[in-house]
DNA sequence: AAAAGGGTCAACCGCAACCGC
DNA sequence: AGCGGTTGCGGTTGACCCTTT
């Protein structure tokens, strides 16, 4: 393996490139090309090694660059496009003409991943988040209606009730999906075919179910109303749809992966089988989550929901 | 006005792939 | 095939700037 460049000579200088520096650079790749980055710098004059003048170079002073904020566009594009590649900055970089990886990685690190992660999808898998603190936001929002009919007696408006309580019939279905796709406690439910049920049983509309990570479709449908999660997915799905319909220049085969995987019983190569069996599951999701909320001491909410009893299932789709 | 904290981004580091001998 | 040199990539760092206290 060959020694790094710049560990061998103390003497180099590091840290900020100077104006005259820049200019000498600038100077000899006009005059020369870059060649040979390991020679350039004695060449042209300057105390760095050759790996900081390439960086230098590729990420600040070529010509091509393009500076400045990122657009609307750019960031869609990225999004997708780190939805598909993941951390291939350079990769990525080639889909934006005049954006360098370096700067594509730093936006996403300080920007993208933490709307993302307020947006409740991790930044990572692009899927619902997972995780303890994000489940313990969703718990705060499963008492926001009780905290509103406190302060309703002081006067809160009815519209701002109303959307606590959507939000935390959001909060309630996205925790519900999330410990069915952890499938730690109930490793033979089906995600896909209970989701539809719980749909159902809450006459929601299909919009309502992708804001709480609810999906079985590669395409994401066209978003509805209010709510703090409802503003904050619709914009994700929103961005998402955008570049599907306006890139195609992700490569073949690289279909956008769905927010939320589909379970293994859908996923059969016969379509029609993998719909037939998640429709013949039904009745054993719902015996299950009987057993289950059977375990649960007060687990009023999810007997009302799985009460709705399963005996005459109408197709859903979203 | 000053200190603390947080955000941003250029630059560095280490590793791995690539290439020529 | 194996070795050494070079380049490219992704993760991390730290200086600078802005905002908040």
């Amino acid at each position: 393996m060959g020694r790094s460049p710049s560990s061998d000579d103390s003497n180099l200088k590091k840290g900020p490139w100077t104006p005259e520096e820049d200019q000498k650079l600038i100077d000899y790749i006009n005059k020369n090309g870059c060649g040979s980055w390991r020679a350039l710098p004695k060449l042209a004059g300057l105390n760095r090694c050759g790996k900081s003048c390439r960086l230098r170079w590729t990420n600040y002073l070529r010509p091509d660059i393009k500076r400045g904020k990122f657009s609307e566009d750019e960031e869609r594009l990225i999004i997708n496009l780190h939805s598909v590649l993941g951390n291939k900055w350079s990769r990525i970089a080639t889909h934006l003409p005049g954006r360098t990886d370096n700067e594509i990685k730093n936006f996403w690190n300080t920007h993208i991943r933490k709307k993302l992660l307020q947006m409740g999808i991790d930044p990572t898998t692009h899927k619902p988040r997972t995780d303890l603190n994000h489940l313990l936001s969703l718990s705060q929002l499963l008492f926001a209606p009780q905290i509103s009919n406190l302060i309703s007696l002081n006067s809160l408006d009815t519209a701002l009730k109303l959307q606590a309580d959507h939000a935390a019939q959001l909060a309630k279905i996205q925790l519900l999906l999330q410990i069915i796709n952890t499938n730690t406690l109930l490793p033979n439910i089906d995600s896909t075919a209970a989701a539809a049920a719980l749909l159902r049983s809450q006459n929601l509309q299909p919009f309502d179910a992708q804001a709480s990570g609810i999906s079985n479709n590669q395409t994401p449908l066209p978003p509805s109303n209010s709510s703090a999660i409802n503003e904050n997915s619709k914009a994700y799905f929103d961005m998402r749809n955008k570049s599907l319909s306006g890139s195609s220049d992700v490569e073949a085969g690289n279909s956008l992966p769905a927010l939320v995987s589909e379970s293994p019983e859908t996923c059969t190569n016969d379509n029609n089988q993998g719909e037939t069996q998640a429709n013949t599951n039904d009745s054993s999701i719902f015996e299950a989550w009987q057993k289950f909320m059977d375990d649960e001491p007060s687990g009023t909410y999810w007997k009302d929901v799985l009460d709705l009893t399963p005996s005459s299932p109408s197709p859903v789709s979203w």
